[in-house]
DNA sequence: AACTATTTATAAGA
DNA sequence: TTCTTATAAATAGTT
């Protein structure tokens, strides 16, 4: 109902999330008052925003119809097993609440730091062997260039010497 | 919304007002349900048609947003210490949980798949330079030999002809 | 239960 | 948040 038609899903984006619950409460709350009055129904509705404020309406006492549910669907609740159960929730509580302390310390900063040093770690060491490499393949490049060159001069003496015995032969003849 | 605008007040006709609250009501369970979707709120929803017959829609566990509510509201009266109490601690002990788990997805998931990749793609960057650097060293590597050679073996090549000439004249002489 | 003429709700934009 | 408006959705009365 409205300029484009919306799939039925979380809205991401949390201002249009915001502006859209602020919306469609107040439709919901005065089509529940509407049918209280058109139909002479007992209505009780609850409403939680995201952010985690409350809203209801009621056309008779709150407590009342939620009794009257209970009752209905046959919710008497039985769970009680004393003061000792008690403790053990507080403990499971302080647990848990340790746990989110310490996943949220991580997720902060353990996690990142942990993760790039050992990355920073590994590209260090790939930068030595690289650069090992690098340099073996320059000292074999010179080391072949040099023993290339000795030879060839070598032979080049050898044919000066020859040549110019040559040549002083040829003089001499 | 219809063929008229129907005024505010408890519809007189009996089938009338039990076709009506038929319609309504379905219409209202929709609209609760699609807040709490779009909105990602929590929503709980009693209803009693007029001949008595119970409905209701929640969005999550309907003891737990009464619970909620009653707490958000401070209806909570008599027994704060009994069971009720206990179901309070399970609610909170249920968000935790909840949290908790989010954050361990979060931080298996989101983080380290982001930061790997991140990390591989300069990786592959790095490997694709060191490739290039890498290969022009070999060409070059070879250029340079491949010049020094022919130099040399042009210089190898003049001598054996000199020195040819050289025996020649030597052999003739 | 279907069918529509209307009313109502509301998404998007200002 | 509030107002506006084009459009989607709900539904009153009818079949």
């Amino acid at each position: 109902m409205g300029r484009g038609k919306v799939e039925l899903k979380r809205i991401e984006n949390q201002t249009n999330r915001q502006v859209t619950f602020s919306k469609r409460r107040n439709g919901l709350l005065k089509k529940a008052y509407e049918l209280s009055i058109l139909c002479d129904a007992e209505v009780a509705l609850l409403l939680f925003s995201p952010s985690g404020k409350a809203y209801h309406f009621a056309s008779h006492d709150i407590e009342r119809t939620i009794l009257r549910y209970k009752n209905e669907v046959g919710l008497s609740k039985n769970s009680d097993q004393g003061p000792r159960a008690m403790e053990v929730w507080r403990t499971k509580i302080d647990d848990m609440t340790r746990t989110i302390h310490e996943l949220e310390a991580r997720d902060k900063h353990f996690c990142w730091r942990r993760v790039i040093k050992s990355w920073y770690e590994r590209l260090k060491q790939l930068e030595r062997q690289l650069r090992v490499g690098v340099e073996r393949i320059r000292s074999k490049k010179h080391k072949i260039l040099h023993e290339e060159n000795i030879h060839l001069q070598k032979q080049v003496k050898l044919y000066e010497v020859e040549g110019a015995q040559g040549f002083s032969i040829q003089i001499q003849g």
